[in-house]
DNA sequence: TTGACTTTGACTTTATTTGACTTTCGAGAT
DNA sequence: ATCTCGAAAGTCAAATAAAGTCAAAGTCAA
C-alpha cells in the first residue's frame, strides 16, 4: 500500500475526531510516526488536500511550527444554492416546489436527472401516509436537505 | 489459443471470485503472470471491456498504480432496479435505506450524486415535523418514488 | 490477397518516494 | 533592539514505479 494513502487516511481520521473538523499536526512528528521522510507529508498535502479538492492548508515554520488542514466549502458553488435554500420558508406547496426545481435546472445549478429525483421526493404521491396538514412543511424541509446535500 | 482470450478469461475469472464483482489488478504483474507484454493488457481492456460492452475501467499510473474493472448495468436492462424497488416493503429504517443506496451505487445503477440527494431525502434530519411512527413508512415510499423516477 | 484483429516493444506520461539544501520563526544572549 | 542558534516547515530535482500511446509487424479467415 502506498504511504501517501496512509498519510491521507491518517489526516482524514484526525479531521473526523476533531470537533471543528480541522487537523493540526507537526510535520516531523507525523513523518516519524508513519515512517516516512517529512517531505512526503508536504507531497501528500500538495497532491490530495488542494483547494480544488476543498481543503485549506495553513502552516508555520520554525520552533513550535505546525500544519493545519481545514475542509472548506467552495464559495462559488455554495452561494447560489444556499441563497435558494434560505429563501425557502417553512412550507412549500407542490407548485412552488416544481417552480423552484425548474428554475434551478434552467440556471444550470442542478442537473435534470437530480431535479427529477428531487421532484419525485417532493410529490404528494409519496406522502399518502402523511397527514395533509404536514405535507407542505415536509416538502420544504426535504427540498432544503436535498439541495444542501447536492452541493457536497 | 489467443493470448487476448486468456487475458479476458483471467479478468472475468477474477471478477467472479471477487465479492463485489470488480477486478483490481496491476498491469505489469498480470502481464508477467500470463507471459505477454504489458501493453497487451491495455489492448484487451480497450477491445473487450469497453463501456459499450458494459464495463467501466479506471486506472492510475505511478507508484502503487492499478487497473480496476467493473461491470456496470446498461440503461436498457435496468429491470434489476425495478426489482429492488419491488423488494422494498412498506417500512424502511434509516440503516436499511443507506444500505440499499450504497449497493445501488456500487452496482452502478445510480450515480453517487443522485444517491447523495436520495440519502438527504431519506434522513430523519428532514423529518422533524413527522410523527415518529410514520417515518419509516415515509422513507420507504420516498425511496420507491425516487428510484422509479431515476430510471426515466 | 485483403482487411480486421493481435502481438510486440520503444517511447511517453503520470505518480510516488527520497534526501540534500533553503527559508522562516521564536527564544535567549548581548 | 539586534544577533545567533536551533527547530520547524518548504523546495526541488533525481530515482523509481506504474500505466498509456502508437506504429510496425504478424496472423488468419473470407
Amino acid at each position: 500500500m502506498r504511504i501517501s494513502d496512509e498519510i491521507t487516511a491518517y489526516i482524514l481520521h484526525i479531521m473526523e475526531q476533531t470537533e471543528n473538523g480541522a487537523a493540526e499536526l507537526q510535520r516531523n512528528v507525523l513523518a516519524e510516526e508513519l515512517g516516512c521522510v517529512p517531505s512526503q507529508i508536504t507531497y501528500v498535502l500538495s497532491s490530495r488536500f488542494t483547494p480544488a479538492q476543498g481543503y485549506l492548508v495553513e502552516s508555520r515554520r520554525g520552533g513550535g511550527g505546525y500544519i493545519r488542514i481545514r475542509r472548506v466549502t467552495p464559495r462559488e458553488q455554495m452561494t447560489p444554492l444556499m441563497h435558494v435554500v434560505n429563501s425557502i420558508g417553512d412550507e412549500l406547496v407542490p407548485a412552488a416546489a416544481e417552480a423552484i426545481l425548474q428554475s434551478m435546472v434552467y440556471q444550470g445549478f442542478v442537473s435534470k436527472q437530480a431535479a427529477g429525483v428531487m421532484a419525485a421526493a417532493l410529490s404528494d404521491r409519496g406522502y399518502r401516509e402523511i397527514p395533509a396538514e404536514l405535507r407542505d412543511r415536509l416538502r420544504a424541509s426535504l427540498l432544503k436537505q436535498m439541495l444542501t446535500a447536492y452541493t457536497m
